[in-house]
DNA sequence: CAAAAACTTGACTATTTTGGTCGGGTATAT
DNA sequence: ATATACCCGACCAAAATAGTCAAGTTTTTG
């Protein structure tokens, strides 16, 4: 079971923008060097985060991107779910026909594997992007 | 972040073993059929799980598989490292040459995907198979 | 003893997901 | 104007996933 790499990019990337974001917009050239991030993969990454409404972009020559909600305020569920990443660790799902494994009950799995992912969301609704900058020098 | 289906059918086939083992050893035909899990995978699965001694094997016509620990004692997580599926969220690894993305210093995330793992592993550590049983009426 | 049930094992494969890149835009500050 | 930076869809190679196949060996029981 692995976190895959856009969404880790992604919290990284959020993360660094936090630090550097005085006020000024902070350009995805600028992530991408620091963090050593391809920028056209960043770009893709942006533009999912934008259409979900955790980042503002602005254009033109002293552009990049800044924050909708303040890294106080932003969860790091938020930015999964903008990556289509919340956990799902498996594929019972409530579609009509079958539950689980074409039984008509619930697969003996079935709870633990609910509270599974309800251990693994809780975590990360319960952090903010702010939580990981603690304790954190900034490295120029 | 999804679990495959390799340790979602180990879980399930254990489990299934769990109720269905009166002393006797329990074939993977038996399995297959009241879990709806392909027979071969299945035979994948176990080949690995007797590898790490989760469970031992009985041939011949009465044959089929039995618990090496009882499910009280068996930890879920013994049951994923058998099938290499402990959890690492990120690549970040202790390499020689250099941690993370290149640079010298840890990424700015990293205490924090060290944080998402133990978080997820401390959940499959304090599991045993005969947890995920309880309040299961047993349907035959 | 023969036959069937059940485990053993390695190799193989189709599909999906991942982890990106490419190319051609558009907007804006200086 | 022009350089910088965002915008966006299409594309692609490689790896992982989810199995299947074939060809066994072992043991019980009729």
């Amino acid at each position: 079971m692995k976190l895959n790499t856009k969404s880790r990019y992604a919290v990284m990337a959020l993360a660094d923008m936090a630090i550097f974001s005085d006020k000024k917009a902070v350009s995805l050239r600028d992530i991408s060097l620091r963090q050593g991030i391809s920028l056209l993969y960043l770009e893709q990454i942006f533009l999912r985060l934008k259409k979900n409404k955790i980042v503002n972009s602005v254009r033109g020559i002293n552009g990049g991107y800044t924050f909708v909600k303040s890294p106080k305020e932003l969860k790091i569920s938020d930015i999964l779910l903008a990556l289509d990443q919340k956990v799902k660790t498996i594929g019972c799902k409530k579609d009509s026909k079958k539950s689980c494994n074409g039984k008509s009950t619930k697969c003996i799995t079935h709870n633990f594997w609910d509270e599974l992912d309800l251990h693994i969301n809780s975590f990360f609704e319960n952090k903010r992007l702010s939580d990981l900058l603690k304790n954190k020098e900034v490295r120029l």
